[in-house]
Parts: C-alpha cells; sequence; structure tokens
DNA sequence: ATGAAAGCGCTAACAA
DNA sequence: TTGTTAGCGCTTTCAT
C-alpha cells in the first residue's frame, strides 16, 4: 500500500522492469543485481499489489467457489478440500452461496464475467439451462460439482450416487428384506434422482418389484425424513427396510422412530447416504454411504489448477466419479459390525 | 473481459469519463445520455471490470475472512452468517483457514498489505503477539472474533463465554450438585479460558470449593471428552455433575458413559457449550449453552462494513459480548424440560 | 543485462 | 454537461 516497485526501483538505482523481473524470475537479471533488489524489496517487506498486477497479468490468483448453501459439515468439508489445495499453490478462495436459483445467475455472472476469479467451482445441483448459457461462453474454466448426467459436456467430479444407492439397497436385500422403502430427496435435485435410480434398479436387479407405496417424498431435511418414515410405518403394509436418500433424513426417521416406539433394526431397518459425522453417533450407529466429500473438493481444486496452468486443456470434457463406499452400522440389521472408532 | 468502457464510450459517441459517470451515478450527466449508454452498456452486457476499478479506488468489494479452521457447522455458520450480509452489501467474501499458527502471519499479510481486501474479519483464539502487531499498523479495517479479553482496544464480536459458563453452572448448583467437575478446553484458548473462568466462579460464588481433582484437560475434541469422562469417573471420588467445554466433548463423554454403563443424569450430570445441532439428538437431550454463531458472523460484518464505509470511525475500539443462554436438555438432571422441536 | 515506454481498464481531478 | 488526461502499480515488449 505504502512502497512500490518504483521506490524499490529507484532505491536499488534500477529500472522497474528490473525489478519485476527479478521478483517474478522471469527474463535475465545479472545475479548481483538481483541480490541487490530481492534484499531490499526484503528489507521494506515489499510485496508486488496484486491488484496492479491482475490488472496486467487477468490473473487474481483467485478461485471461486459457489455453493447452494453454506451450511452443515457438508459444504464445510468441500470448502476445507478446496481451501487446502488453494493453500499449496498460492490461491485465495472467494466463496459465495447462489443465494436462490434467481441470483445464481448473477452471481456467477459476476464471478467469471468480471475477471475476479480465474475459475470457478460450482456447485448446482439444480440446474438452470441459464446456468449452463454462461457456463459455456465463460472464458475462465470452471469444474462442476455434484453437477447432472446432463452436463457430462463439462468438466465434473462426483459422488457416484448410483453406485452407492445401488450398493447398499443389495445390502438391504442381502439382509433378506423384500419390502424396501424409500424416502426420496427433493425433485429434480439430480444426487436424489441418482440415488433413487440406484434404488430401483437394485430392486429390480435382484427381481423385487419397485412399490409405490413404499416411496415418500422428502427434501433432506431432518424434518422430511421425520414424517417420512411416519408415513411409511402408519401404513397397513409396512417396509420392513427404508433406505433414506441422506443421513439427516435418516436422523428424522430415528426420532420419529424412537417417538413411535418402533425398534431400529427390529421393526424396521435404516440406512442413510453421506456417512455425516452425526451418524456416528446414533443408536444403533446408522448404516450408510460415505462419500469422500473433503476429497470431492480438493480434487476439482486440482483440477481446476491444471486448466488454469494450461496443464490440462479447460475445454476438454472430463468427468471424475469418485466412488461411495458402504460404512457398515447397526440400523440394517448387521449385528457384528466393525464396531469403528468415534475418532 | 471483451467489451470495456472504451468501446462503450466510442458506441455511445461520449467519453470514457462520462459513461463511467452513468455507470456510477456519479457526477452530472444528461438524462439523456445516460439513458443512451445505460441501454448500450445493457445491450452488451457490459460490466466494469472489477479489478481495474479496484486499481483506480483501492476498493475490492472483497471482505477477508480468516478461521482457525474449516471444520464443523461452528465456523460454517459463521461463514453463513458473513455470507448473508456481503450479499446485502454487494460484497464478495474471500475465506481462508489459517492452516496452522506460523502461517496466520503470512495470510494475515497477505490479505491485508496487498490490497486484496477491504477489510477482514480474523478469528484467532490464540492470537500471536505477531499477529497483533500487524494488527496495528494495518491500514485496513478489521474486526475480531472471538477475541481474547487483551484485545479490547480492537473492535471485537464475542460470545461471552463467561456469562454463558457461569450460568449453566450455576444451574447445576441450583440442582444440588456439590462436587461439579469440568472438561476443559485447549490451554490458552481464550473461549477455554473464559468458560473456566465462568465456572470457577459461579462454584465461588456459590461457597463450593474449586477441586483441582474434578478438573480434566481437553482440547475441544469428541475425542478429549471422551478420556475426560473416564478419567473423572474412575476416580475414587466422582463430580455428581460435569461442564463439558464445549458440545463436542459432551458428546464424546456419553460416549464413555454408554460404554462404561454410567447414566446420563442418574450417574452423573452432564452439560455443554455450544449447543451444536447435534446435542439435538443426544439421549437424554444435552442442556447446554446456546451461541449464537450466525448471528455473530452477521454482525461482525455489518459492523465491518460501516468501519469500510466510514459510517463508524474504523480507529475506535468497540467490544461487543453476544449473551449466550441456557438450552435445557435431560443431561442435567431436568426432567421435564421443554421438549424442544427438533426441526 | 537493462531501460524506456506502452498498455491493462478504470476513476477522478481539471478544463472547457 | 462533457472531454482530456493523469494516474493506480504492475508486466512485458522492444530497444539498447
Amino acid at each position: 500500500m505504502d512502497i512500490n516497485i518504483h521506490e524499490i526501483a529507484r532505491r536499488a538505482g534500477v529500472s522497474i522492469a528490473t525489478v519485476s523481473r527479478a521478483l517474478n524470475n522471469n527474463g535475465a537479471v545479472r545475479e548481483e543485481t538481483r541480490q541487490k533488489i530481492l534484499q531490499i524489496a526484503q528489507e521494506f517487506n515489499y510485496k508486488p499489489n496484486p491488484i496492479a498486477r491482475g490488472l496486467s497479468t487477468r490473473q487474481t490468483d483467485t478461485i471461486g467457489v459457489i455453493l447452494p448453501e453454506l451450511v452443515d459439515e457438508f459444504f464445510m468439508d468441500i470448502i476445507r478440500g478446496i481451501d487446502e489445495e488453494a493453500y499449496r499453490a498460492n490461491r485465495y478462495v472467494m466463496v459465495s452461496s447462489s443465494h436462490n436459483q434467481r441470483n445464481i445467475v448473477e452471481t456467477l455472472t459476476e464471478f467469471m464475467g468480471s475477471g475476479r476469479v480465474d475459475g470457478l467451482i460450482l456447485m448446482a445441483p439444480e440446474m438452470h439451462k441459464e446456468v449452463i448459457r454462461i457456463l459455456h461462453k465463460s472464458k475462465r474454466p470452471m469444474v462442476l460439482l455434484n453437477s447432472c448426467k446432463d452436463l457430462d459436456h463439462a468438466v465434473s467430479f462426483r459422488i457416484n450416487n448410483y453406485q452407492g444407492a445401488f450398493a447398499i439397497v443389495e445390502h438391504l436385500i442381502g439382509h433378506g428384506y423384500k419390502n424396501i422403502g424409500m424416502i426420496r430427496g427433493p425433485e429434480g435435485n439430480c444426487d436424489a434422482e441418482e440415488r433413487y435410480r440406484g434404488y430401483c434398479d437394485a430392486l429390480q436387479r435382484n427381481n423385487l418389484p419397485v412399490q409405490r407405496c413404499f416411496i415418500v417424498a422428502g427434501d433432506f431435511t431432518t424434518k422430511s425424513g421425520y414424517y417420512g418414515l411416519m408415513r411409511l410405518m402408519s401404513q397397513p403394509e409396512k417396509p420392513e427396510a427404508i433406505f433414506a436418500a441422506n443421513d439427516m433424513m435418516a436422523v428424522g426417521a430415528y426420532e420419529a422412530a424412537k417417538n413411535a416406539n418402533i425398534n431400529i433394526p427390529k421393526d424396521v431397518a435404516i440406512v442413510g447416504f453421506d456417512d455425516i459425522f452425526l451418524s456416528r453417533l446414533l443408536s444403533p450407529r446408522l448404516t450408510t454411504v460415505h462419500v469422500p466429500i473433503v476429497e470431492l473438493g480438493s480434487k476439482a481444486m486440482r483440477y481446476l489448477l491444471k486448466m488454469i496452468t494450461g496443464e490440462v486443456d479447460a475445454n476438454t470434457a472430463y468427468v471424475e466419479e469418485l466412488s461411495a463406499g458402504l460404512v457398515m452400522g447397526g440400523s440394517c440389521g448387521c449385528t457384528n459390525y466393525a464396531n469403528q472408532t468415534l475418532f
């Protein structure tokens, strides 16, 4: 703010061009000169102004991150994964929630159109057409997180929701359950859709019918899980097991079960998806699908950085699905699951 | 990136200065001219380059946020509070963890010294002298979060840890417990120290001795809570109640109690601090201290914005303590606490 | 190996 | 009301 390149140049008795070269290890500078400049810069604790540099180089060393919301460990984990890589690479992270669907476009435009960031990591499960448009005409590289299948022409990192859901439902089937219900996630949400697809396919692949009466809507909130279980278990024909599309709803289901004196897993088995910290503390421990969230963030960031540096082509589609593994608890009916340490 | 102020000026048949004035509502522009410019800008979807503008105005519309870690709902809540206000005020948020104590200085310098941000929100419970130094010579406004008392000459927003701890320990005393133990937080952490102070004072104010054997160290992790309870309850003389300095440790204590067949609250009452979401799900529900975290973030942000706009003097110390209220559960021994809804 | 100078896109002081 | 112009602090050609 105070001392600038001119001042350093003056003190070193050289031109600002030489100072710039010395500081950036860019272009030839006599070792003697370089040392002198470096020493003076050090002495005055001089740091080039990144804004000025940004104007000149069109690089801000900043990565934009837009997430649908800023709640839960889930999103915090993503940010942490990104932050770790950013730190390593000397980049800065600008985060924002998309606030609401209407304004995601606005935020996106501001981030991408304006040179505030060198690249973007975007998570928007319900992806508007408009967003896709911006995506296309944007000059900055961008990687999508948990995007829908129909965006496979972009760069995207996602959890393999389908595979995870398929696996956990097959696990339930392995227990001998025939009537397996599901509390679904929000409509239009791709994660939710994929998990539902995995559920249906697992049933069908095992010659089990997909029964409408065992499927209820939900919206990923604890509350909807609560009422989801209530509804499923108050029918004349009750499911033997329930696949909640995420752990938060499973938590709600646990609460409902407790209130209604329904025993898990004796009266009904429950499994979830996400493996949030909380699921470890439920009793019995929730059987769920572990999703490598921190890794999702860091992988996305690493790839984005490569796109920025040109190490990989930013215009070539690339999709990576991180596979999700089962975490055994007692809620599915397993009795001697590895009693995972809490810490 | 493509179209710039010159282009707009050319198309509108005016000078760039007029375009700038029209767009910023700054300086006189004939209404007719303004409309024309606005319309053209609209047509080409022109947005002034914020980097260039930043170089000129020394404002980036960006707020830096440095937090000790990026984990938990706790920090996510702070970020959310900040993000909400930032959105309202058309500001952007750059977040970073301090990575480690050594590098917090580096990060701080980069944020503050370089003009990357217009102001900073910093949370650093263990505050280095060095950090304080930077704080002082920094030209940009900064607000501290949960800072130590010895930084009362700065602008700071904090949870009233002392008051909260005092209140909850008095609540335990009200139950008739005489031997009240505590699992402390990390040494040197101001939140932890204040909570400990509140604990001690509550005892003394009620003519109860502070007994060393009932006080064990902890570090805010579930693990340390687990072993904390183990240690306290394996002594010949056991406490009747335990105040865990945060909920995560209380969670650990619950686990330990479960493993050791210790009933809460019959064998030992347990209370926590923070009111994390999880505490609602413990059985019995954890009696704890609610801290308005989102509000902490948003209040800090609002104040910082005022400092930036000059609405309040950035050099005048200002400390605000948000008071923390009790949330009743069954873990303290209360039987007919309001059964709070989960949602 | 080094310097001079032209931008980068914008704002703001000064002139007209 | 509008235009001219000098920065803002840096990078990067192009000469030398």
